[in-house]
DNA sequence: CGCGTTTGACCAGCGC
DNA sequence: GCGCTGGTCAAACGCG
């Protein structure tokens, strides 16, 4: 059974159009289930205690608009295989289902490099920080066709945990920091004590130079699919919950798209601003914080980047 | 002492 | 088969 592990990415539009020569190098998204679980993979506190659905209305032009491109995408980087994205949506129902057997966490040996599966994560060099797993360095590599070296990270919070990062600089937007994870974590997410004991040093060691012409955007994330998000403590793939909405006072500033997918969920899209971004009022991190205890660097303007387009 | 980064060496996948 | 390249290992070293 083939278990290609297309990637997927979400970023900025103008990103796109600027800097063409990535898209050699990523996927995209192709349903909300994939951006749910890149979601899930890279900030899992979302998600807790969040595993209802809920209707939300969107229009079929949206939904066209949000993800039209994307297919594009696939056809032309991976082609479109039924097959693999059979494979996928079983992958996906497997961690939508119920937690995941050992057998199923247990990563396949000898499993091709282009197989693995991935989660591209493209942040600001202030966005580094915002993962709440434990990262440790184990190598460092130049990498052709890239002036800036890649950086090897596997997680620290648990020995026997496979999952691994990925950081390095994008060549054409030296604000942009593209992480790719794989593998996936053993462990449920650890606390905030322990997540700040693990990255407090390599966050001051500043080992990445931020660029002096990063944080125009604030905190951009650009994820990717084909997570292998299998972790034991996920009880099931959700979208941010209504309550998260209504607790972060959600204002018409920071509208959130959705889209019906299969009667398999739906996804919520934070809005677009102008500018091509994300925004997020500093009420509604306030509110992820308190229901995720997960702390968010103060920004009078948090903007996620929004999907591909 | 524990945990982190750095860095050269080594290994394996992949294309030719 | 060979060479290139990316990914990992592990020793050395730094820091609190």
């Amino acid at each position: 059974m083939a278990d290609w592990g297309l990637q997927a990415v979400i970023r900025p539009k103008e990103y796109d159009h600027q800097h063409l020569d990535h898209n050699d190098l990523f996927g995209s998204i192709d349903t909300k289930k994939e951006y749910d679980q890149a979601l899930l993979f890279c900030y899992p506190h979302l998600f807790d205690n969040h595993h209802h659905h809920h209707d939300h209305v969107v229009t079929d032009e949206l939904v066209d608009q949000l993800y039209k491109p994307v297919y594009q995408t696939i056809d032309h980087h991976h082609g479109f295989d039924p097959e693999i994205q059979q494979d996928q949506e079983q992958d996906i129902k497997n961690f939508c289902g119920s937690a995941p057997k050992t057998s199923q966490l247990a990563p396949k040996l000898k499993k091709r490099k282009n197989q693995q599966k991935r989660v591209v994560v493209q942040v600001t060099a202030d966005g580094l920080s915002s993962d709440p797993w434990a990262w440790r360095k184990y190598g460092q590599k130049p990498i052709k066709g890239s002036i800036y070296p890649r950086s090897y990270y596997r997680c620290s919070t648990s020995k026997g945990c496979m999952a691994r990062r990925q950081v390095e600089q994008s060549c054409t937007d030296s604000s942009i920091y593209i992480l790719t994870y794989t593998a996936d974590h053993n462990h449920s997410q650890p606390t905030r004590r322990n997540s700040l004991a693990g990255i407090n040093r390599s966050n001051r060691v500043k080992a990445i130079p931020k660029s002096p012409t990063s944080g125009d955007c604030g905190k951009t994330v650009t994820m990717s699919k084909d997570s292998p998000f299998h972790s034991p403590t996920t009880l099931s793939v959700s979208s941010i919950d209504d309550e998260v909405l209504q607790h972060s006072n959600i204002t018409h500033e920071t509208t959130f798209y959705n889209k019906f997918d299969n009667n398999e969920g739906l996804a919520m899209m934070p809005a677009i601003n102008d500018d091509d971004c994300m925004v997020f009022s500093d009420d509604f991190f306030d509110g992820l914080e308190d229901l995720g205890g997960y702390k968010m660097e103060s920004s009078s303007t948090k903007q996620f980047p929004h999907v591909f387009c």
